[in-house]
DNA sequence: TAGATTGTTAATCGATTAACAATC
DNA sequence: TAGATTGTTAATCGATTAACAATC
């Protein structure tokens, strides 16, 4: 089984791991560490050190017995299962506070990754240059998507255009959707589509919260 | 099995599903729908009808053959499920772009989670009023969040400060935290935490992008 | 009635963890 | 050597799906 065929077999969730693992021995290298032990990483993670060692087999690296593993082969190794060598082109939908947020959190952190375009609908807006993204025209898109080669959009419309929205990118050739409204996608089957759904995240913590309420409310009536 | 031990025992998967349900319903209650299929739920979600339907049957609610569930039964049901009759309030650390799209997207939605306080280093923010959410020093946090009763916690500070943060919110007595910074937080573990990772999430599509281009890559070759 | 739908069990699939051999 | 660590298989756990009975 060559290279290719091993990592399309990667489980999702190993996937979802090794951005995380990346971006934790990101910081162990800045800080001068050179290898790293697997119950290391687990620990910055929270999760168990055989699930790390497990991913590591799966993808194919090995440590050194006594010593971890080492820190930079390891993030090279990473980078070239999850990265697309040319880079990827990101588009930012919706130049609100979200979307002005996404760009100052991801510009400089993710070099595979470029945010090159935002559109919005305020003519305010279009034309400009917000965080230093230059801003478009919805109805510009097919071309600029074209133009710039963007193959990812990040999406931060409000709820009702989200299903607008998506017709649009899909129209305009865009391959992959990072859906931050609350309103489910539709689009073709062939589009990578990930639904980033912060109010589930927050009525999830709500509800265990609840429950350890009153968990301990029944532990002080016994 | 009374009602709390059944809810107890909901699996995670479901609790998301359920918020997610939920928002779908009062979406169509107020499109003036009384009624909905299980399929019709689960084309919304792009899930299966059946688990529409087994998750509904965890919960304990039947629908009527041939006419579906009653939306407004549902609803309330789920509510009963998810939220806190009290309703819990929750403070947004770090009042930048991240933490001021949070505050519009979620205020009126929910009205069982009421977003009472906001807390920022920046001076020039301290004690004046964002969005309507009173900005308060991280100093005063704990007495800050012991007045107003906040028990859930959403963070978006900078990278660097997550465990700071944490602690500080620990001291405080918070009760969840939903973490917005992609630095994993370290919490005891009877608070009730959910790293919500966008770099990861955007990675992760990046991911799926690379392999369907290479894909059809193959597929031309062949 | 036939067809559409709900409700539920059993089977399957995917992800995690336990157990342990290998070895420095 | 003893102990710590990696690497891997088998077992377990949790979530989804297939199959089908019940019924309006």
């Amino acid at each position: 089984m060559n290279t290719q065929e091993l990592i399309a077999k990667l489980p999702h969730k190993t996937i979802e791991r090794l951005s995380q693992y990346r971006r934790a021995l990101l910081i162990c290298q800045e800080k001068g560490k050179e290898y790293i032990f697997s119950h290391e990483i687990a620990e910055i993670q929270h999760i168990t050190a055989v699930q790390v060692r497990r991913d590591l087999m799966l993808v194919g690296y090995s440590g050194t017995l006594r010593k971890g593993y080492n820190i930079k082969e390891l993030i090279n190794l990473i980078s070239e299962i999850i990265d697309c060598p040319r880079g990827l082109n990101v588009a930012i939908i919706g130049m609100g506070n979200l979307g002005r947020a996404i760009i100052k959190y991801l510009n400089k952190r993710r070099p595979r990754l470029t945010i090159v375009a935002g559109f919005d609908i305020d003519e305010k807006k279009i034309g400009k240059s917000i965080k230093g993204i230059p801003c478009y025209s919805p109805d510009d898109m097919k071309e600029v998507v074209k133009e710039l080669d963007i193959s990812i959009a990040v999406v931060t419309v409000p709820a009702h255009k989200t299903n607008e929205t998506a017709k649009r990118l899909v129209n305009a050739g865009i391959r992959g959707i990072l859906n931050f409204t609350p309103t489910p996608m539709i689009v073709p089957e062939n589009i990578v589509l990930e639904e980033y759904d912060m109010i589930t995240s927050l009525e999830k913590v709500a509800f265990y919260v609840k429950q350890s309420i009153l968990e301990e409310e029944a532990e002080v009536n016994s």
